[in-house]
RNA sequence: GCACCGUUGGUCCAGUGGUAGGACAUUGGCUUCCCAAGCCAAUAGCCCGGGUUCAAUUCCCGGACGGUGCACCA
């Protein structure tokens, strides 16, 4: 742990940006409470976050429980994959994953798949041992391990439920109505910024990983055949990849622009590497440091299990690489394995431009024929011959026609089978569409654009750090502060605190200490404008206003304040609203 | 989950088998100050459980929490 990494968990502990929770009853590993200034400047990251890809995209976004019921989670592959079977060396003390063991030691290729009775008997019938010490693990318990927070729904013999893994299942779980909302139109988006929940085995390194987590996801609904992403929006941004086959020899991080990568396919899907593009300036906005940030693609064998393409945006923390965001071409997983679970449509049905004209044979066999033929079967065989004539196959012109239903073969009379070859006109096709998600990390965000921020320098002769938020993140955008508590300062200070809070300003008043103490009180926890209320401001209604990063100063009437700091915070200069001070 | 190290006012640390001290911060007063000034005062602490002991914050064991390494991170 770093000087600079050991000066930023003091401060958010000091300053309330955020502190382990629970502590007075000992406090419990992986979950954090956000202070008065964390969360704000969470919820201020947030916002943005959501003024970027909702408002400015014209997406749409929900919130959904956090408890799921557990079929959902049969469905998204939660239960079997977030699993893991470990068994523990009695002797060393080592957890291994005793799915992989058995693998490794017979020619089941998914031990995974298979339950734990199986995998303890297997462990013991190939005199398995333990990989680090060479203990024999024959008769030792195998236990499941899912990273998944499990709960009960309601009292008694209820149903099992679980602290949702990932805010995206909110959205697939709902998407025949989230359709229904746009219309049926694809492609569409839907955003979610909710809690998620992982039972980490080890959580780690402050917000970094931890139990109880905040995710900001963009589930985007696209048709795999007819969309394509709006590429020339952000061609020319340049973008820091690091590519698989750069991390595989020894490449390094190359610049290119959007437009580049996907002309030499160094990001093979277009969405994501829109996404790639877009994000980056959200990254600026909010304050992440270029010089330590980079997309990742993901080496192959790193690949979820639903993604195909996968890049994670990367920010450099303490001399170590974080994940902040993932952005993954998730094709149709989820909304598939849901159709094939849940009872609801996951398909949109898309309009061709001119209706098409298909050939397609149908059957229709008089029931009353086979049902007194063939009793109970007579469905079965029924079904049977749909399928028969919509594949193609089997001999209608036979008479009696052959049909095997459970390797029983029926002979259906020909006289009782209609069947013909149609014409069919089709408006349209049942699309699953394709899922383009970047799921970002709220909280790694928070504890990036923190570290990122966090400076120090000298004014005077003086230390000081502070934190170069930018000032639309910033918990507090102006102090306001009396030269001295007398002579009507601090009441004319008050007043004015008042007042631009009336704006919608976010205003701290402090009149305690010197004025220097007072400034660094606000440079620590990021509030980038600083107003003094002097003799003067009472003689010709002038304040100072100072700036945290340079902490330079101008004299500008108290008339002129509230517009200047709205200029400021959009990138306006400070000299531009007044003269000077010393 | 394993191993090593750690845990003392709000924060960062020192120290002790007879329950503790500093720095910074905070609050009040003096000072009336435009970049952490000075003086006075106040507030506030030994992670939890068990053991050894007349006595444990200190020694021993266990736990919780934190850091690091290994494993894990769909």
């Amino acid at each position: 742990m770093s000087e600079a990494d050991t000066d930023l968990m003091e401060l958010a502990k000091r300053r309330g940006f955020f502190f382990q929770a629970s502590e007075a009853y000992g406090g419990v590993a992986g979950f954090y409470v956000y202070g008065p200034q964390g969360a704000t400047l969470k919820s201020n990251v947030e916002d943005a976050w959501r003024d970027r890809y909702v408002t400015r995209e014209g997406h749409m976004e929900i919130d959904a429980p956090t408890v799921m019921p557990e079929p959902v989670f049969e469905a998204s592959g939660h239960l079997d994959t977030f699993d893991d079977m470990i068994v523990e060396c009695p002797s060393c003390g080592e957890p291994h994953r005793a799915d992989h063991l058995v693998e490794g030691a017979t020619d089941i290729a998914d031990a995974e798949a298979l339950p734990i009775p199986d995998v303890e008997a297997l462990i013991a019938d190939h005199d398995i041992a333990c990989p680090a010490c060479g203990e024999p693990l024959a008769g030792v318990d195998v236990t499941d391990f899912n990273l998944m927070f499990e709960t009960a729904i309601g009292p008694g013999s209820s149903q099992a439920g679980y602290l949702r893994p990932e805010t995206a299942q909110g959205i697939f779980v709902e998407f025949s109505r989230l359709k229904e909302y746009a219309r049926n139109q694809l492609p569409f988006g839907v955003a979610q910024v909710g809690r998620a929940y992982r039972n980490e085995i080890s959580p780690r390194r402050g917000l970094i990983r931890v139990r109880e987590f905040t995710q900001a996801e963009l589930e985007h609904f696209v048709d795999p055949e007819a969309d394509e992403p709006p590429l020339e929006r952000v061609a020319d941004v340049e973008v820091p990849l690091y590519s698989a086959s750069a991390q595989d020899g020894d490449g390094g991080i190359e610049t290119m622009t959007v437009g580049e990568a996907v002309e030499r396919n160094v990001v093979t899907s277009d969405w994501v590497a829109f996404y790639l593009g877009l994000s980056k300036q959200f990254y600026e906005r909010i304050g992440v440091d270029m010089d330590r940030f980079r997309y990742r693609q993901h080496l192959p064998g790193e690949l979820a299990h639903y993604a195909s393409d996968c890049w994670d945006a990367e920010a450099e923390i303490d001399g170590n690489w974080i994940e902040i965001t993932g952005f993954a071409y998730r094709g149709d997983y989820d909304l598939s394995k849901h159709a094939k679970y849940a009872d609801a449509d996951f398909t949109v049905f898309q309009q061709y431009d001119d209706p098409v004209t298909v050939e397609r044979a149908v059957v229709d066999p008089d029931m009353s024929v086979l049902g007194p033929e063939f009793g109970g079967a007579a469905g079965d065989v029924a079904a049977e011959l749909d399928r028969m004539a919509a594949a193609g196959e089997g001999d209608f012109d036979a008479d009696p026609i052959p049909v095997t239903v459970d390797g029983e073969t029926y002979d259906v009379p020909g006289d009782a089978v209609d069947h013909r070859v149609e014409e069919v006109t089709e408006a349209g096709e049942h699309v699953t569409p394709h899922v383009v998600e970047p799921s970002f990390g709220v909280d790694r965000l928070v504890a990036t654009v923190l570290d990122h921020a966090l400076r120090t320098d000298e004014v005077d002769g003086e230390q000081r750090s502070y934190l170069a938020l930018p000032p639309e993140m910033a918990p507090t955008t102006v102090g306001v502060f009396p030269l001295m508590t007398k002579d009507g300062m601090d009441e004319r200070a008050k007043d004015l605190a008042s007042t631009l809070r009336q704006t919608g300003l976010s205003v701290v008043y402090d009149d305690s200490g010197a004025i220097g103490r007072r400034y660094r009180r606000q440079d620590e926890v990021g509030t980038p404008y600083g107003v003094t209320v002097d003799y003067e401001t009472l003689e010709e209604d002038t304040v100072t206003l100072r700036e945290r990063d340079s902490t330079d100063q101008v004299r500008l009437p108290v008339a002129d304040l509230a517009a200047a700091i709205a200029n400021l915070r959009t990138g306006g200069d400070l000299r531009e609203w007044g003269d000077p001070v010393e």
